[in-house]
DNA sequence: TATATCATCGATAGTGATATA
DNA sequence: TATATCACTATCGATGATATA
């Protein structure tokens, strides 16, 4: 009872409700049924049964079988993992091309009407919430920088980096900005040194903090918790960092 | 406005409703503004600027600015692009590797499961009525039998029982399948005795009923009056009725 | 992320709807929070948590304080514990006493319309299906024996059928039945032993199967598997069970 | 007629729909009937009759009987009321184990998030305009503070920080408060060896920027041009610039 | 006798508007 | 400037009816 719908619980979270999920099951344990079969076998209700089924069909997970009765065979488990995976990737190509097909027309739109009132301001300080926004925003720093681009991380959070902005960094590099990390390797001997960083890098005991400075302009800071950032476009604080981070790589190597 | 509101459409499809486009394409105009210019710039009620202004914010957006009054910019359109598409690879990625996670569970209960109940044959069940029929089912049984025939009868029914099935017992003997009757001989002195039967036979004061056992498989009963009879495919029914048979069995001769 | 996610589960499971867990688990975090910053926080619109947090307050989850604008504390999760469980009590004691309410008259109702037509059948063979229905079979049996109730059975569905049936058991002896039970120990040294059936037991390696037998008339057996039942009333059928029955007991201490 | 619809509204209390009632009545009525017969006997449609049969018969209040064409049976009144009680038995004691079951990891899940982010009091990160309102925070700062205080700044601000806040300095350092100033000294040879500091002082050719770290919880730091600054209480980003301060202060003297 | 479809209804989740201080 | 409510919509699960052989 409880392993029974454990199953259903998993196969709930790949995306089959609650009538998908127990017709599934029964259907497997039948290896081929009829529809009513399956009614008294299972909860779904005989008059729901049929629109189940075409849908567990239109998910790969049964097989109609034209005639009178019609007949449903399950597919077999190992089968379908192939066909959850598949179903994700063309569920996420969909997406992404419906976007291509968009993103001229947004673009164009949304530019059209940038900034025809009023004017941005020179200096200002932002909070930055959630992960996916602190990476772009870093993304959008590192495309944007001129001259150099420096770096405090700790060992994990330089491997997201190193994930989400290394072909950033590598454009930056081609560009002639010079990019440099130090890890904080805290007390223990830290494995980051196996790590090839797109950017210089030199582990530090004595560094703190996660943040990033662009030109000696703009700064990104990671608050507490790592889920949000404070982003200052101010030079004399951005400068203060940047000086600071030149002496801690001075002792660095 | 027709153009305006394809706008809005476009920023739909990626996401964004009704309110948030609207937020979104005033704040873009704007470059920079507070929550009650945006109220009065655009179709928003007043009263849901500053929670509509937060969801932009979670999406990306928007930017919060430090500062009183609080100050709103918008991310830039090409920004926006690039972080479309990379929220949506998060959210296949994430997707993924939640699936890569419960796989392995999944495909273990499923297999678990995978053909528990065989095709079934609905009529496991069922009363056959008139001796020609009961006789019929048997004989059926006995050409189908693979291993093992025992029976439980009573002197007069043992007597039908050899006439109408002897044949079909040779035939299955010849194929190997041991055949085996037990006699109720109640209290009083047999005649059985005196019969020869096909099949291997003893006489026991304690056996009760008259059925037949086909491979521990398949149960055929008589019901009262003997008139009718149940038959049984259930293997741990037919089995139950197996063993007991074997128990009267060693104690009889 | 995964250990946030594997928390709302839990919390649907034991009640709560995706809002629900949601807030509760984000005034977990605050302490006490207001209904603003609850929904700048989680994912929960902001023009629906109030209902959300009433209905959370309902529940026991959340306490409410009055005051403008409203504070919200989370039940500490210790308590909560106790909560669900009364609840679930209380519940229970609801749907108790509401079929208390009705019990007499749905009788009476019944009763009144019961047997106007037609007659029931005087032998007859049925399936059960569900372990509580065969349960429920197997009490009414018990209940109307008058003589005997005869019982096979493995150890642990002995155990089941002792937990469900040993008041019933307890009733009919009274009234003069004689109740025996035979457990299949199989090859094993049996830990049933330790029982204390309400019936007198024996265990013997030489029985099979799962079936009871009431007066030597009515018969009940498991099928494969133990989710359905067969319920036989048949004094031919049954007294042979009974008989074979008989004999194993013999050899059996 | 009211009284049959009293009896169908009783039956929907104990969990019957429509269907399902009426066709117990009306099978209770004949005793024992066919599905055709019941049809014409009720206002079910024919074409449910079969389904809705098997849901009776799941619940316990009807009895398949094995045979063509298949006759059912009525479970008696009497007895549906224990089978009802003890079906909510049963479903009491399932949910309270499933409940023991998951009790442990929800309580676990919910005590690590209990009171993570504190009340948080909003304004975490704020903007300070005018030199007067900034060394008033600075005041407020220092006197709050409880183990530390730590300042970077240029000759010249260090002259204004002494003349504003020397006296709580003082007052800090009596409190057992260290308190540690290091002065940007540029290249050229700074007059500020002349000035006696309430605090430690050292000289640094590589430190930049002004701010000020409380306990390393808070800080505040100075933006271009000196009337505006950043006031932030974040212990990981106020911690990071303590630690970077710190690597200067062992490169000064 | 069934098999095969459809329509309605309540609850949940998400979204769009208002009322009240 | 907010806080506090309300109303509408789509989907899911459950139930009640029909159409078609």
């Amino acid at each position: 009872m409880s392993k029974n719908s454990d199953v259903l619980n998993l196969l709930n979270r790949v995306g089959l409700n609650k009538y998908e999920s127990e017709l599934y099951t029964a259907l497997l344990k039948m290896g081929s049924s009829t529809a009513g079969e399956l009614a008294s076998k299972s909860d779904v209700p005989r008059s729901r049964v049929y629109d189940v089924l075409i849908s567990l069909e239109k998910k790969g997970f049964a097989l109609i079988q034209v005639g009178r009765p019609v007949k449903y065979t399950a597919t077999a488990p190992e089968r379908l993992l192939g066909s959850i995976v598949s179903n994700y990737e063309d569920d996420h190509k969909e997406r992404l091309s419906e976007f291509e097909r968009i993103k001229g027309s947004l673009l164009k739109g949304l530019s059209s009407i940038h900034g025809t009132e009023g004017s941005e301001d020179e200096n200002m300080v932002g909070i930055i919430r959630g992960r996916s926004n602190i990476y772009s925003q870093m993304k959008t720093m590192i495309s944007d920088s001129k001259s150099s681009i420096v770096k405090i991380a700790s060992g994990e959070s330089a491997g997201h980096f190193e994930k989400h902005c290394s072909s950033h960094i590598e454009g930056a590099k081609k560009r002639g900005v010079s990019s440099r990390l130090i890890i904080n390797s805290g007390g223990k001997a830290s494995d980051s040194k196996n790590i090839n960083y797109s950017s210089d890098s030199r582990a530090s005991k004595r560094s703190h903090g996660r943040f990033l400075v662009k030109d000696g302009e703009e700064l990104l800071a990671f608050l507490k918790g790592g889920e949000s950032a404070l982003w200052i476009r101010d030079s004399s604080l951005a400068g203060s960092f940047a000086g600071l981070f030149e002496t801690v790589w001075q002792n660095s190597k």
